[in-house]
DNA sequence: ACTCTGATGTACT
DNA sequence: GTACATCAGAGTA
């Protein structure tokens, strides 16, 4: 199946897929969306050097630094629209996370936590995710929640935010 | 349970 | 200088 989708398309189709991270597997269970004509999108501007990878070859991750300390994935799709990956269900590789989180902390409960959880930095830009390192294997749910996007000021009210129904991974409630 | 705030890098005005 | 696709810790209740 090609990746080379609209965003909204592309986030709930990630839903209930297998991410594999050097060796760390969790199963998707939130995602948000971002499209070329969202104000909320680093892709809104156009092509910039921190944003190129979002205008490169779908299937490939767009990965930023927020507030200056934490790393996002997302999974590119159509030109200029990507899926940020917000929360997992941790499934194998659970001490190398935890080693990486710490002791008691949640591994996989948001955008940020995940990133450090899987090790992802910014040398993973525009990585694909059908190499030795990144891994993605498809596992479309039968249903799934839709809301308003987390942490954003523009375009808050937009419903592009999905979730796999009853997950206790989810990084907050719909 | 909740609200507040500090930490910190980049891109923008 | 200001805004951010965030998290953790401290405080209040």
């Amino acid at each position: 199946m090609s990746l080379a989708l609209p965003a909204p398309a592309l986030a709930p189709l990630l839903l209930g897929a297998s991410l594999t991270v050097r060796g760390c597997t969790g199963r998707i269970v939130e995602t948000e969306a971002y499209t070329p004509d969202d104000p909320a999108s680093h892709s809104f501007p156009g092509p910039t050097r921190r944003n190129a990878a979002m205008f490169g070859p779908p299937g490939h991750a767009y990965v930023y630094r927020i507030y200056g300390l934490h790393w996002c994935l997302n999974v590119v799709g159509l030109p200029g629209h990507a899926v940020l990956i917000r929360a997992l269900e941790p499934l194998s590789g659970l001490e190398a996370m935890q080693a990486r989180r710490g002791p008691g902390k949640p591994l996989c409960k948001g955008p940020g936590m995940l990133a450090e959880a899987l090790g992802i930095t910014g040398a993973d830009d525009a990585r694909p995710f059908d190499s030795a390192d990144f891994s993605l294997t498809l596992d479309p749910p039968e249903a799934y929640l839709t809301g308003t996007r987390i942490g954003i000021t523009k375009a808050a009210d937009w419903p592009l935010r999905f979730g796999l129904t009853g997950s206790r991974h989810l990084s907050r409630g719909f």
